[in-house]
RNA sequence: GCGCCCGUAGCUCAAUUGGAUAGAGCGCCAGACUACGGAUCUGGAGGCUAGGGGUUCAAAUCCUCUCGGGCGCACCA
């Protein structure tokens, strides 16, 4: 069980000095905090060691000490330990290390070792989270829009799910409501026109032809049979909603997104789980008939003041309370939702995340008041990943999206244009609140300003070096260059910057889960890219340094340990954001 | 009017969640690349982190106010 903690560096220095701390606390009588309160990092500058830690700085308000006396002292102690070479006190008392050369070669033993499991944790001790992301509205095929959401959901639940949670992706449906009688309006009206029926057409209606495809489906299927029943509605909306998550489907196929479970608003409300949810609230004290009062500063034409029925979300942190029934009686979608919830709550899901439009900002402090007053003996943990807009760049323009005006970019259409891959780096290149532009051009572009292709050019530069070496060496098994052996000479500077960013990915990893920020990922990924073209370019100035020596296999042997553990944490990483990784260009 | 998010180099963005002299890419300037695979690499210039005040050994980060931008604000989902 421990074993996937062996590849993390900083745990074991963590450990290292936490020990170095506990000695000195004896020999000066004091006491160890309980929690953790130092913290190992890199430090600022580089020349200043591999590794630094501000536990003097912690320690000094605790011992009341001054934070060098502290540092020297730790530095004394630290001093012995056989995985580091020297220590030193910079500035208001950090101490930088400087790592053995053996130790940070048998960091990359473990790394090696544990291949695609490096950085693998069991920090979430299998508890459950329910990550919920895409779920659009069965209305359509998936549009550009959707996509940021999709593929920082997906990266998300595998970040969870390699870190220690038992995670489930989830859909959810909103087949209910009014915009699924619009949707089933609309799909009749074109079954009739196909069946030469003259129709008026719907006051309301989706104008999109993917339509008119279904209904040609639904008339292979049943042929006239619905003309003249007067029953046709539930059979059709059933239709509807089965034909348009079965193109939502196959849009997310097209961008590698997956999810374990579909859960339908409509099966919600049949099966009674929304009573059953109000009634909970209500038996709490938490629902009440009220007026309320128009927002400030907003003219809202047709306000009729009435008795409503309302949660009292301000009790858990909400700024107004909120109506759960529509005036002419039915639920609200924030009543459908509550109970939604309710039910991931009763599966037992200890954390739930959900993955909105920014446009959805003004809902997350009704929902989470919902939360709390729905799980109030056992606290389930709610975060609410708000994705920002993105703006699609097509000749230096943007592509407005409106389905009024019909100029509606549909997720196929971006991932077939530019490919599944590319889209998914992409959408990571931002954190999910800040906006995001997705320039066409430059997301195809072959140059060191795309992040996609420079990640890939890496990779693919790393095969051609396995490739070479093999040439070079056909009676060689591969297994000997990828495992670690004595190194004869000191480390160059690229090497060791390289060899840092390798053993910083458990740490990348674990702060992308923690944090619900994929995007680390993909720039971790750039950084490892970098420093691995820095070290390859410095072969062609530096000839040791050059990964394959035909005629030197300890050479060779030594150098393509660096060529392998590259390798393995690329694709490893790429793997993660859902990206197949080249393995040559073109 | 209220709430949420944001403001970092000319541009696009980072910053190990409170750490040291705030880092990259593009663009600009100066170099290297006679070939393990070609837009790859090494330097340089460029900053009062929107602004004021506060918290402490330490603030881009936390609190507060001001300014500026985005989103939202019964009965749509």
């Amino acid at each position: 069980m421990q074993k996937f903690q062996e590849g993390d560096i900083f745990l074991h220095f963590e450990h290292l000095i936490k020990q170095s701390v506990e000695r000195l606390a004896q020999m000066l009588e004091k006491s160890v905090p309980e929690k953790d309160v130092f913290s190992v990092g890199i430090p600022k500058e580089r020349t200043f060691g591999d590794l630094s830690t501000n536990a003097a700085m912690v320690l000094a308000k605790e011992w009341k000490l001054s934070p060098q006396t502290i540092a020297i002292q730790l530095q004394k102690d630290l001093a012995k330990v056989p995985e580091i070479t020297s220590v030193s006190v910079a500035g208001a008392g950090f101490l930088n290390i400087t790592v053995a050369q053996e130790c940070l070669l048998s960091f990359l033993t473990h790394l090696l070792a544990l291949g695609q499991d490096y950085g693998r944790s069991l920090t979430g001790k299998g508890q459950k989270v329910n990550v919920e992301y895409v779920s659009a509205n069965p209305t359509g095929p998936l549009h550009a829009g959707h996509l940021r959401g999709a593929v920082t959901g997906d990266v998300l639940a595998t970040l969870l799910a390699f870190t220690g949670f038992e995670v489930t992706r989830e859909y959810y449906i909103n087949d209910a409501g009014h915009q699924i009688d619009v949707l089933t309006d609309t799909l009749y009206y074109r079954y009739q026109k196909l069946l030469d029926v003259d129709v008026p057409e719907p006051k309301e209606y989706y104008p999109g032809t993917y339509l008119m495809a279904s209904a040609q489906r639904l008339i292979d299927r049943d042929g006239k049979k619905w003309l003249n029943d007067p029953y046709w509605r539930p059979s059709v909306t059933a239709f509807a909603i089965d034909e348009m998550m079965h193109l939502i489907k196959e849009d997310m196929e097209a961008l590698g997104v997956h999810h374990d479970v579909f859960s339908s608003e409509r099966a919600l409300v049949e099966a009674g789980k929304v009573d059953g949810a109000l009634t909970f609230l209500k038996n709490h004290g938490l629902i009440y008939e009220g007026i309320l009062t128009p927002p400030k500063g907003k003219v809202i034409e047709d306000w009729e003041e009435r008795p409503q029925t309302l949660f009292r979300s301000t009790d858990f942190g909400d700024d107004s309370d909120r109506p759960l029934k529509k005036s002419d009686g039915s639920w609200t979608y924030f009543a459908t939702d509550i109970a939604y919830h309710l039910d991931k709550i009763h599966r037992g899901f200890t954390s739930i995340i959900d993955f909105w439009g920014a446009d959805h900002g003004g809902y997350v402090k009704r929902m989470a008041a919902a939360i709390k007053a729905l799980s109030a003996n056992a606290p389930v943990s709610f975060d609410v990943c708000l994705c920002q807009i993105v703006r699609f760049i097509q000749n230096g323009q943007e592509v407005r999206m409106s389905k009024r005006a019909g100029t509606f970019v549909e997720a196929k259409d971006v991932i077939e244009k530019v490919g599944k891959d590319a889209v998914r780096f992409f959408m990571l290149t931002r954190r999910d609140d800040a906006p995001l532009d997705f320039d066409f051009a430059k997301v195809v572009e072959e140059t060191r300003d795309n992040p996609v292709f420079y990640v890939q050019y890496a990779h693919a530069r790393v095969c051609s070096v396995l490739r070479q070496c093999a040439a070079s060496f056909p009676d060689v098994p591969a297994e000997e260059f990828s495992s670690v052996c004595p190194f004869r000479r000191t480390f160059v500077f690229q090497e060791r910057e390289l060899i840092k960013t390798l053993l910083s990915w458990p740490r990348q990893v674990e702060l992308a889960a923690r944090l619900r920020e994929p995007h680390r990922i993909a720039f971790y990924l750039l950084d490892l890219a970098t420093a691995f073209h820095a070290l390859w370019t410095a072969g062609k100035d530096d000839a040791i340094l050059r990964f394959v020596h035909p005629k030197d296999i300890q050479k060779t042997r030594e150098n393509m340990v660096f060529v392998h553990a590259v390798q393995k944490v690329l694709s490893l990483g790429l793997r993660i954001v859902g990206i197949t990784p080249v393995t040559e260009l073109h």
